[in-house]
DNA sequence: ATTGGAATGAGAATCTTTCGCATTTACTGT
DNA sequence: ACAGTAAATGCGAAAGATTCTCATTCCAAT
């Protein structure tokens, strides 16, 4: 149930928001834009404001539910938590996005914020390049 | 002299992208928005427009001369080409930056790409954390 | 000096995201 | 179940960053 999911980050249990939560745990895309996630929730057949979807995905952004990449061309995508932190590779052809998990890049993260004096308190890395797919082309 | 460095790129030496050039080689700061930019010709006595910021921004980064970050607010910095790669980690505080080059995590990212099938282009890593100065508040 | 094509200036336009405020909704105690 | 209250929503307007349009100006090769 969704309104517990929501309770327990400190959220009102709100009709938006337990929809928007429902749309983005069976979404089977990983990555939406707020202006994604505002049209597929219409072509749903649900009434909400795109203000509300912003609202509301920021909310999860705080609340730890989602997390915020900032995109090229100025706008955010949100994903939703689940499972392990990950860092991304994507292509920059196709625009296809993998996930990766690598300790030692996240150790030496550490150590370097230690060295800089800097209390390390999140990170983000995205590698480039071009996918095995877009390689034949 | 710039007009040199801009030929070289491929780019006709006009003023507006002489003056620009001169303007990020020799300011002290290193990550400056368009917007800054463009003031700090203004004020510099520069008659410029804004959308030629823009422009000559995007042209020098399309001609490797600089690199745009990607920050949150969904605003870019620009920041001049110079000595080598290095990655940054920031003060999610005060907005402090510092740089920082790590060969592990150069090649990990190298060793993650071949493992994923990619070609690798580029890579984008930023630490975020407390600096020094703004722990003790 | 002349000229064709690229670059610029100025402001309008676009895009993403946020804000203000009147209205509605969800939780609390009755 | 019911009313009260604070919080959440909807709507349109607004803000901020960036891009576009197009008339004018500049560059560089002749």
């Amino acid at each position: 149930m969704e309104t517990q999911d929501l309770k327990k980050a400190g959220l009102k249990a709100t009709l938006p928001r337990i929809k928007i939560l429902n749309f983005l745990e069976d979404s089977k895309v990983r990555h939406m834009s707020a202006e994604e996630v505002y049209k597929a929730m219409l072509e749903g057949g649900e009434e909400i404001s795109l203000a509300t979807v912003y609202r509301v995905l920021t909310q999860f952004e705080q609340a730890g539910l989602v997390t915020r990449h900032h995109f090229e061309g100025g706008h955010s995508v949100f994903e939703l938590n689940e499972g392990e932190h990950h860092d991304h590779i994507l292509c920059v052809k196709c625009g296809r996005v993998d996930e990766f998990i690598d300790n030692v890049i996240e150790d030496r993260q550490k150590k370097i914020a230690a060295e800089k004096g800097y209390d390390m308190t999140d990170h983000s890395l995205y590698i480039f390049g071009i996918c095995k797919n877009c390689q034949k082309s």
